[in-house]
RNA sequence: GAGCCAGUAGCUCAGUCGGUAGAGCAUCGGACUUUUAAUCCGGUGGCCGAGGGUUCGAGUCCCUCCUGGCUCACCA
């Protein structure tokens, strides 16, 4: 604790004091509390000034100390607990001269113990009358202000705790976030999906096209990849014998940060054997709208001024379709490599010439139609060259069974039909070891893997903290991860 | 990686044409027994993100760098 400024000096100095002189224990972890503050609320908070006269219960509460309101023989400060802020009411007379005093000294931060019984003032605010209290923990560090809050961005990520000491509304989001992801595991077992956990490091970063970490093992001195996705291994496990598996967890992406992207990232991935992408839709409308309703009480929500309806079914359209009537995409554009070439060399788009239809047709997607597909929708039909882990279309080889899930612009979800021809996976492996970005090695043992044969089956992957971001309305990714990825460095 | 914007007291922010660094809250001292951003009186508190330059003189102008934000690029 060096570059101790003023006020972190004043606090120390009246710790010492208030140890020294006022009996003060040192860090004490000896009281216990008996209620929380949402409890003493929910108890007392419709009962008459009257009727709470007549209860003697002490009840024995804990918190931090955010308000003080302190008069020469009375006070009032104002608590929080995990669970709620109540304010309390101090009273020279009831105290004594000695613990009056000592509450003077408390400072806005400090958590103390505090018992009492309910009481409302004057004003009807519900409060603990309060019959003791004890310093449990000196706070040192002076918190924001208690009107403006906490504004500067790079304070609230670096120190997220301060932010959720003085942000009620960011603790509610993180508290979402948690609820979220608990419905969420308990959509999947209660439909019979187990779940798993599979590497974080691995030898090949497979399961998606993207950058990964490198890290390095001692003992073995074998370099590893961080996850980019754990798809090869949750299918592997499919060849097992499990039929329905999932995993919620990290991925690691050696990429851009944004609003949008984290380098760090949870994903759930689900796969089901004897299902196909036709049924994740249904299942995937019903899983999100039933999370919404059971997190935020509805199925319409509003995120960034735009009203989401999350009510199933969802619009479903082909990659195709999609490009021409949303994206205003020329029929024969996106049908035609020269024409679509050219489309893209107009629109200034970063094209090398050496794509594949395919390639042009998603990045046409892309650059018109992503967002503007602001409810959720469900778009089909892929260019096989893109999606190498894809089941081909029986009708059409050249498009694959797959879905994105798109809601306010952003792809949400990823899922297809699994390819599980372990001739036709070779295959396209080696055209994706072709392209620059992608994995730098084959990975013959989940070719294997499928050679021992693995059930058809449908896998998906969904973006947790997008879909966060949603629901709590969250303009930024850092908004919903607790401490997001910044520069090495110190606030000042 | 590029462009734009920002960084001044613990927090939130002013700071004009380049001329002695300010406010509110917090803090410290005093008054005050029902307050709600309590009120009233008085005080303390600054490496103006860092470094360099121009100038008699720089928070202010110029350059470099650091950190953050937004947009773009990257990114199934």
């Amino acid at each position: 604790m060096e570059d101790i400024n003023r006020l972190v000096r004043q606090r120390i100095d009246k710790y010492e004091t208030m140890k020294r002189e006022m009996g003060v224990a040192h860090f004490p972890n000896t009281y216990r509390k008996d209620t929380d503050v949402s409890d003493f609320i929910e108890s007392y908070l419709s009962k008459s000034p009257e009727e709470l006269m007549e209860i003697r219960k002490i009840h024995h509460l804990a918190g931090r100390v955010m308000a003080m309101r302190t008069f020469g023989k009375a006070s009032f400060i104002h608590f929080q607990d995990a669970s709620g802020r109540l304010q309390a009411f101090f009273e020279k007379n009831t105290l004594g001269d000695d613990v009056y005093a000592l509450f003077k000294k408390l400072d806005i931060g400090d958590i103390i113990g505090l018992w009492g019984t309910p009481i409302k003032t004057r004003t009807g605010e519900l409060s603990v009358y309060v019959q003791g209290f004890e310093l449990l923990t000196k706070s040192f560090q002076p918190l924001p202000e208690k009107w403006h809050g906490l504004k500067d961005v790079e304070i609230r990520y670096r120190q997220r705790y301060v932010d959720l000491i003085v942000s009620p509304e960011v603790r509610q989001t993180f508290l979402t976030r948690t609820k979220i992801i608990s419905a969420l595991r308990s959509y999947m077992d209660s439909h019979g999906f187990i779940e798993v956990e599979t590497p974080m490091m691995q030898t090949i970063a497979g399961g998606a096209t993207a950058k990964p970490f490198l890290t390095h093992h001692n003992a073995l001195d074998m370099d590893l990849y961080l996850r980019i996705a754990p798809e090869l291994y949750l299918k592997r496990l499919l060849v097992g014998g499990f039929e329905r598996v999932y995993e919620i967890n990290r991925n690691f992406r050696n990429e851009g940060l944004s609003t949008r992207h984290n380098p760090e990232f949870t994903m759930m991935e689900f796969y089901q054997a004897y299902a196909d992408y036709t049924d994740l839709m249904n299942y995937t409308e019903d899983m999100i709208s039933t999370i919404a309703r059971q997190v935020s009480g509805k199925e319409v929500v509003t995120y960034q001024g735009m009203e989401i309806d999350l009510r199933a079914p969802w619009k479903r359209y082909t990659l195709r379709d999609a490009a021409i009537e949303v994206g205003g995409v020329p029929r024969d554009v996106f049908d035609d490599l020269p024409k679509a070439v050219a489309y893209c060399k107009d629109r200034e788009m970063d094209i090398t010439g050496d794509e594949s239809l395919g390639e042009l047709q998603l990045a046409l997607f892309e650059e018109t139609t992503e967002e503007k597909l602001i409810q959720p929708v469900f778009i089909t039909s892929y260019p096989t060259d893109v999606s190498p882990l894809s089941r081909r279309n029986m009708e059409n080889p050249s498009l694959v069974d797959r879905f994105e899930l798109y809601i306010a612009g952003r792809e949400i979800a990823n899922a297809f039909s699994e390819l599980n021809d372990p001739f036709d996976q070779r295959q396209r492996f080696v055209e994706q070891l072709k392209k620059k970005e992608g994995p730098s090695e084959l990975d013959e043992d989940y070719i294997r893997a499928l050679e021992y044969g693995m059930p058809p089956a449908a896998g998906e992957g969904i973006g947790i903290d997008r879909l966060v971001m949603i629901l709590t309305d969250s303009p930024s990714i850092r908004d919903v991860i607790l401490f997001p990825l910044l520069r090495k460095g110190e606030v000042s």
